[in-house]
DNA sequence: AGCCTTTGACCAGCG
DNA sequence: TCGCTGGTCAAAGGC
């Protein structure tokens, strides 16, 4: 079974295939291993729901967990379980935390190479920023579903030995994988690694509790920060089918049609940058109408829709 | 040409 | 009020 590229960073998880077949060293195949952890996890999920995914609008998911059963499993393939976990046994939603840090014994640690992409989890994503965390030696990357009228976002954390640690997912895609529309760049995607029904891109926990990293540190009590919460809650009182989208492209008309009430000022004359431009000594600061521009770029995503 | 990443700024929230 | 921190923006440049 192979796993997205990106956790296979500096090539830290060596798969062991037999003719072809991912074989654990304990006879069994990865799928039949996988197929044994799936349904303990589902088990082990359905057992501690009643304890946790009543007051925990996110859940945590650890590979560890899954290591630690199945160490022939190799991180990649652990956190795909976790993908493929029933979505029936788990509460929905749009706030996701994937704990990815892998702690097996046989990686080597590389540090990811600058502007990896973090995830290959079926859809496209753009980084829009990259911020320094205090205590982090690597920084955290902000990432934006590309697809028009998506604005799902999430984070990419990674530990001070720059393994990813969590991938923040915030709000729900309202699209498709972008495999359907888009060949994989990284790789191809035949291989099963991508599975449109199988790895539902909202996905919960096995159980959390040797997630201690992230229960300590990161993810203290409620595994989200108070921002993903009210997503969550937004995301529950809509009507299915609505999503993050329609509500930031009514919240774009609304600002559009409120047009005038906002003291003007206040909207256009905000200074948002103040970039050192290539030959010029001085820095340039520029002043944008943003809503003209935002008004522009809905227009326009209307007018291709 | 278009998409993506990098980069450094601004802004808001919080203590 | 001020400083710190996280989140976002958009120009510039790379691919």
């Amino acid at each position: 079974m192979a796993f997205p590229q990106w956790m296979n960073v500096g090539g830290m998880f060596p798969s062991v295939e037999v003719c072809g077949i991912p074989q654990s060293p304990f006879g069994m195949s990865h799928q039949q291993a996988l197929a044994q952890v799936t349904a303990q996890a589902a088990l082990h999920a359905q057992s501690q729901m009643h304890m946790q995914a009543q007051y925990q609008p996110c859940l945590v998911t650890t590979t560890k967990d899954l290591l630690t059963q199945y160490p022939s499993l190799n991180p990649g393939e652990a956190l795909q379980q976790k993908h493929q976990m029933p979505p029936s046994t788990f509460d929905t939603q749009n706030s996701v935390v994937e704990a990815a840090e892998f702690s097996h014994s046989e990686r080597k640690y590389q540090p990811p190479p600058a502007g990896d992409k973090p995830t290959d989890d079926g859809y496209n994503w753009r980084k829009y920023g990259q911020k320094s965390i205090k205590g982090s030696e690597y920084p955290r990357s902000y990432y934006k579903c590309t697809h028009l009228n998506c604005s799902v976002k999430k984070k990419v954390e990674r530990s001070s030995d720059g393994q990813i640690t969590e991938i923040i997912y915030k709000g729900q895609h309202n699209h498709d994988r972008a495999q359907v529309n888009k060949l994989s760049k990284d790789g191809d995607d035949s291989n099963g690694s991508i599975h449109p029904q199988s790895k539902p891109e909202v996905v919960s926990q096995a159980h959390a509790g040797n997630a201690r990293k992230f229960t300590e540190k990161t993810l203290p009590a409620h595994s989200v920060t108070r921002k993903d919460q009210e997503s969550t809650k937004v995301d529950h009182s809509e009507p299915p089918g609505s999503s993050d989208n329609e509500e930031a492209g009514n919240a774009a008309v609304q600002d559009e049609e409120r047009g005038d009430d906002e003291p003007i000022p206040k909207r256009r004359w905000r200074k948002y940058g103040h970039k050192v431009v290539k030959g010029n000594p001085h820095p340039s600061s520029v002043i944008a109408n943003q809503d003209v521009n935002c008004f522009s770029k809905i227009i326009r995503e209307k007018e291709l829709l």
